[in-house]
DNA sequence: TTCACTGCAAATGCTTTGCAGCGCC
DNA sequence: GGCGCTGCAAAGCATTTGCAGTGAA
C-alpha cells in the first residue's frame, strides 16, 4: 500500500465530546494538554513538534517531547488542529481559525501562513478525478512563496 | 519543480569545486545510474528509494542503498525525475512523461498515477498569492483516490 | 481507588556522511 | 591517470514505544 493511507483532510464527523455516546475515548485535562493547546492558540504559524517543544521550554513549562507528540498527535487525530507536510516532509500543526476544508498560502521563509479557500480548485479536483475513473477522492493543495514581509526583507538584501 | 523549492537555507558554504561559472557538475555514466535510470523507466508508479531499492535487488542488481539515495537525488536536482512527498511524507519519485509543470491524480490503494494538468490551478494559485502579497510562488497540489481497477476490486469485496 | 497520562530512555527506521577503493573519461 | 562514484558502516535525526510512577476524575 504506497501511500495516501491518512490524505484524507475531510473530518466530517466531530467525535461529539461531552456525551460520550459513541466513541468512548475520553481524554484527561491534563497540565501538559493546556499547555500545548495554549501555545498553539497563541501561534499563528505552522510548528513542527519539536519546534513546539523547545517554544514550551523557553517558556519554563516542562513537557516531554514524547509527550508532546502523543499530544499533537491526539489533537489532529481529533481534529482539535490541521496538520501538513512542509517541504521537507515533517509534520507540522496549527490551530486552524477557518473551520471546514481549506488550504493554506505559507511563506518559505518566515513560516507565516494564510487560509484560503479554492472552490475552483474543488470542483476542478472533483471533476478530474471523475474524469479518470477515481473514487473516495481527497486533494491536497498549497502554495508556498513569500510573504510581502520576507519579500521586502529580501528586497533590501536582509534575507 | 512541483514542490517549494528547497524552503531551507540551502548550503551556502559549498565549495563550488573548479570555476563557479556554469553547471560544471559533470556526471559520468555508471552501471547503478543506469540500473536506476532503467528501473525508473519501467514503473509507472511513485516509488520511495526504499521500495526502489528493493526492486533493484530483486532484478539481481547490486547497488548500494546509500548510492541508491544519491542517485535519486542527483536525477531530481538535474529535473531528471519528478519527486514529490506521499501521506507519510516519505520522497517518492517517478519519471514522467509529461515535461514541464503538472501534478498528479494517485490510487491510494495500488499506487497507479495518472499525470494532469491544472490550468485553472495555476491560474488561481497566483492569483491567490499575488491577493495577499507573496512572491516567488511555487505549489503542490495532489489528488488522492481510488481508480477505477481499484473501485472495481473494492465494490466486488475483494478490497 | 483507578486507569489514562507522563517522563525517561531505549529502540526504530529513514537518510546522510566519512573514507578507502574502483572504474569511467 | 585523475577524480568522481560506490559500498560499507557508522552517524544523525525525527519519531515511536515499553514501563513504572503520577495525578485527574
Amino acid at each position: 500500500m504506497p501511500f495516501g493511507t491518512k490524505a484524507d483532510e475531510s473530518s466530517p464527523s466531530t467525535p461529539a465530546p461531552g456525551s460520550g455516546a459513541g466513541v468512548g475515548k475520553e481524554q484527561r485535562v491534563t497540565k501538559q494538554r493546556l499547555a500545548i493547546s495554549a501555545a498553539l492558540d497563541e501561534l499563528d504559524d505552522f510548528v513542527s513538534t519539536q519546534e513546539l517543544y523547545r517554544i514550551l521550554q523557553n517558556q519554563g513549562v516542562s513537557v516531554s517531547l514524547a509527550t508532546a507528540y502523543r499530544i499533537l498527535q491526539s489533537l489532529a487525530d481529533d481534529g482539535l488542529v490541521d496538520v501538513l507536510r512542509n517541504g521537507e516532509g515533517e509534520a507540522v500543526y496549527r490551530r486552524c481559525a477557518v473551520t471546514g476544508h481549506h488550504h493554506h498560502l505559507l511563506c518559505r521563509s518566515c513560516g507565516k501562513a494564510v487560509e484560503v479557500e479554492a472552490p475552483a480548485v474543488e470542483t476542478w479536483a472533483a471533476r478530474t478525478a471523475k474524469d479518470h475513473g477515481y473514487t473516495e477522492v481527497a486533494h491536497t493543495v498549497e502554495i508556498f512563496g513569500l510573504c510581502p514581509g520576507c519579500t521586502a526583507r529580501k528586497a533590501a538584501g536582509l534575507l
